[in-house]
DNA sequence: ATTTGTGGTAACTAATTGGTAACTATGCCT
DNA sequence: AGGCATAGTTACCAATTAGTTACCACAAAT
């Protein structure tokens, strides 16, 4: 099933930008692989209820997006990893200012419980 | 009724941006709004194929998360105008960053016909 | 022969979001 | 009195997204 993609005659950059990595659990990836490749499992155990029919889909996406690379091992029990693209990697610097501007906006807000994500 | 927010236990400061400004119409918002103060109706217009529900639902939430400033005058016909408060002017930078990467990564695509969101 | 682990998929359901159309309140104008 | 304009609200419905559960394929280990 292809995702819907919001059908704007006036889509603009943010828009489409918005369609990538908008999705609910797609910063928290990315955030996550900003260190190194993971493969599906411990993105599956990072990334508290999150299931794998939607851990499977946004990686599917952010692949389509050319934001994370798929790399699959010929081995069993199979191996499947996870990396940033050049493109990808071009996206944490936006992602970081923006987590610092919600640290500087809402510093009341629990933020001690997710170091995992928090860089 | 109170928007669902990510009810995730390590909840981190990109998941609480997203869900600040990770709605459909809401980055278009902010960027309408960073070269001064618009009215309900102008906003309706630029912003194609949104329906009035939608936009006050969306109006509301980033009046509520500090984002935008609603100011009512009382006159007949009521005029009501929203503008970017300090804490959204700061995610400006955030935003064209944003736009930014987009561009440079995904030339390919038309947006040409988005003048009215790209600065 | 059966179990284990990985990375899925399929079918189904629940939750959330988005959209339409009709309606309201107010004061002005005719 | 009736209509207009603005900025909504309400009820209802459609579309989209997320989640649950069960299952598969493979080889190695037990």
């Amino acid at each position: 099933m292809p995702r819907k993609v919001i059908e704007n005659p006036n889509s603009c950059t943010l828009v489409h930008a918005m369609n990538m990595i908008g999705g609910k659990w797609k910063p928290i990836i990315i955030y996550l692989l900003a260190n190194g490749a993971l493969r599906f499992g411990k993105l599956l155990i990072f990334i508290p209820n999150i299931s794998k029919k939607v851990l499977t889909q946004q990686l599917r996406e952010l692949e389509e997006d050319g934001i994370i690379i798929r790399q699959r091992f010929a081995e069993t029990p199979p191996r499947v990893e996870y990396s940033l693209s050049e493109r990808g990697k071009g996206l944490l610097p936006v992602l970081k200012q923006l987590s610092m501007w919600t640290e500087d906006n809402f510093k009341s807000i629990e933020f001690e419980a997710c170091r995992i994500v928090t860089l």
